[in-house]
RNA sequence: GCGGCCGUAGUCUAGCCUGGUAGGAUGGCGGCCUCCCAAGCCGCAGAACCCGGGUUCAAAUCCCGGCGGCCGCACCA
């Protein structure tokens, strides 16, 4: 493969995150924490970007979606109604002659035996009773210990209440439910949408961005009538689209390429259950290919029966492959049913309905969840090119961090008088920045390694006719332009490339 | 979480085996030069060697523990 080609490894693109300012390990000078990381000031303008874009896709230019921003502490009972409580904490034992540590539940289920209840002393007791032995060696296991995914705090002054720092961001939406219902006179279909910080105690966090202990969700939770699942008005604008789809059934066929197919005939023929499910996943992936994201490198897998979660009825994943890690999922739509809402209705005595036609209904959901800092890491992995001298990324410039940098050609006759000039206008309307520093080449470098679309330089013609370069980061092409029109041009460019 | 390998300025790295208070490159800052793709020159700053403990007259170098990273396994509703 030639060298211009190659992709970029995770390693060099954790360097390049570091020495530019994209992403920091967090607690660095005290030895790093694993599985947090902070943005710098170069990666808090991509991550603004990109959620900013979602919101307004997904929210602003649509009138069915109404947006919250949930608490990150939240109210124990949420979990317990949500089933959290029940399968992310995990009960763990270890085999005391040969040390493998196994998951009591799995354990207990293989020899047949039911938990009526999860906690501590039942595990004990069932594993005790029923004399199961580490299936390893068959040995005696330890007394099982409490492993909680979620992790937990003390709430008020006397610290007599456990809460939980949320571990989806999906739960508030549900629990505001009504609020939204109430104050907004909400009527099906509609959605609620979120950005915000979710957080789960991974045993072991991994592969830089992609397995973090904190993390940001970008979630819709769409309620339909489940009467109606097959009247999507939206239908049309997806029934076309051509996506690469791996079905569960292919899969437990041991089939593991997807093919291509159109979102139409994946409802037709049964594989999507229903045409609003469809129409999540082909708006999903319209936004991710906006973003810049090569199509083939897209692909819908939808899970098997063992892998969906407690709460879905159907699930597809919409995978990227990072050429260092394969296959992986950056965005999940859920049909998480009516289960989220009657829950939390049997739990709060609260009443969880709407009325459609007349009549009163609980909602299904379908629920679009992306996760941010997955999306950067495949924007930054698929935008990223080597070329013999130099690197860069080639980002939208929608999503660019800095959409331009401006650059006296060199640091005299006045030219770094006129380029500051220019700066203080174009800074006014667009993210960018000053450099005067070292030789030309070396600056539109530097700015190509960050994915600055366009670079503004002023040589010695701007003092004669106020004219400027506008460099393209792809190309190294350049073009003049009037001073005057600078911003109307930036503006244009920004907006169709 | 388990096992293997690893941890020296912002980054890469020499030194570690054969203990005697760290050298380079790049980057950073200031200046000179430079009219187009990481050129050159001068000057300055920057690590007590991941953290803690031990052995020793003496530790970046040897030993132990912790933290962090990479790889494999497990986990990832």
């Amino acid at each position: 493969m030639e060298e211009k080609y190659r992709d970029i490894t995770l390693d060099e693109l954790t360097d390049l995150c570091i020495r530019r300012g994209i992403v920091f390990p967090s607690g660095r000078i005290y030895g790093g924490l694993a599985g947090f990381y902070d943005y710098g000031p170069v990666g808090v303008e991509l991550e603004r970007n990109i959620l900013n874009d979602w919101w307004k896709w997904f929210v602003e230019t649509r009138d069915d979606i109404y947006g919250i921003d949930g608490a990150i502490i939240t109210h124990p009972r949420t979990w317990e109604a949500s089933g959290h409580v029940e399968s992310f904490i995990d009960y763990i034992v270890t085999c005391t002659s040969c040390g493998a540590e196994y998951r009591a539940d799995h354990l207990l289920e293989e020899v047949g035996v039911k938990i009526p209840e999860y906690s501590l002393e039942t595990i004990k007791s069932l594993i005790e009773n029923n004399n199961v032995r580490c299936p390893a060696c068959g040995g005696k296991l330890s007394e099982p210990r409490k492993f909680n995914l979620m992790f937990d705090t003390q709430v008020g002054p006397r610290k007599s209440m456990t809460a939980y720092l949320r571990p989806e961001t999906a739960q508030l939406i549900f629990t505001n439910f009504k609020n939204v219902v109430f104050t907004m006179g909400a009527t099906l279909p509609f959605g609620i949408a979120q950005i915000g910080k979710a957080f789960r105690n991974e045993i072991s966090p991994r592969n830089f961005l992609f397995r973090l202990r904190e993390f940001t969700q970008m979630e819709i939770e769409y309620f339909v009538n489940p009467e109606k699942l097959n009247e999507c008005p939206y239908f049309k604008e997806v029934e076309e689209l051509r996506v690469n789809f791996l079905s569960a059934e292919e899969q437990e066929r041991g089939v593991s390429e997807a093919k291509s197919i159109k979102l139409g005939e994946a409802v037709e023929t049964g594989v999507i259950k229903n045409a609003w499910h469809a129409y999540w996943i082909g708006e999903s992936l319209r936004w991710l290919w906006s973003l810049g994201l090569r199509p083939e490198r897209l692909r819908v897998r939808e899970h098997v029966k063992t892998e969906l979660a407690h709460y879905a009825v159907q699930t597809f994943d919409i995978e990227y492959f990072f050429p260092y890690m394969g296959w992986k999922e950056i965005e999940g739509i859920a049909n998480r049913s009516d289960y989220d809402l009657k829950r939390h209705q049997e739990y709060s005595g609260e009443a969880l309905h709407i009325v459609d036609n007349g009549k009163t209904v609980i909602p299904y959901v379908i629920e679009p969840s992306f996760g941010l800092e997955r999306i950067l890491l495949a924007v930054l992995t698929d935008s990223y090119v080597r070329e013999e001298r130099r690197t860069y990324l080639r980002l939208k410039p929608r999503i660019a961090p800095f959409k331009c940098a401006v650059f006296p050609l060199v640091k005299r006759d006045g030219l770094d008088v006129k380029a500051r000039e220019i700066y203080n206008q174009l800074k006014k309307h667009f993210r960018c920045y000053y450099d005067e520093d070292g030789s030309i080449g070396r600056r539109y470098a530097k700015a190509d390694e960050i994915g600055v679309p366009f670079s503004i330089t002023i040589d010695g013609q701007t003092l004669r006719d106020d004219t400027v370069t506008i460099r393209f980061r792809d190309t190294k092409e350049q073009i003049r332009e009037r001073v005057e029109n600078l911003k109307a041009r930036l503006s244009e460019l920004i907006a169709t490339l």
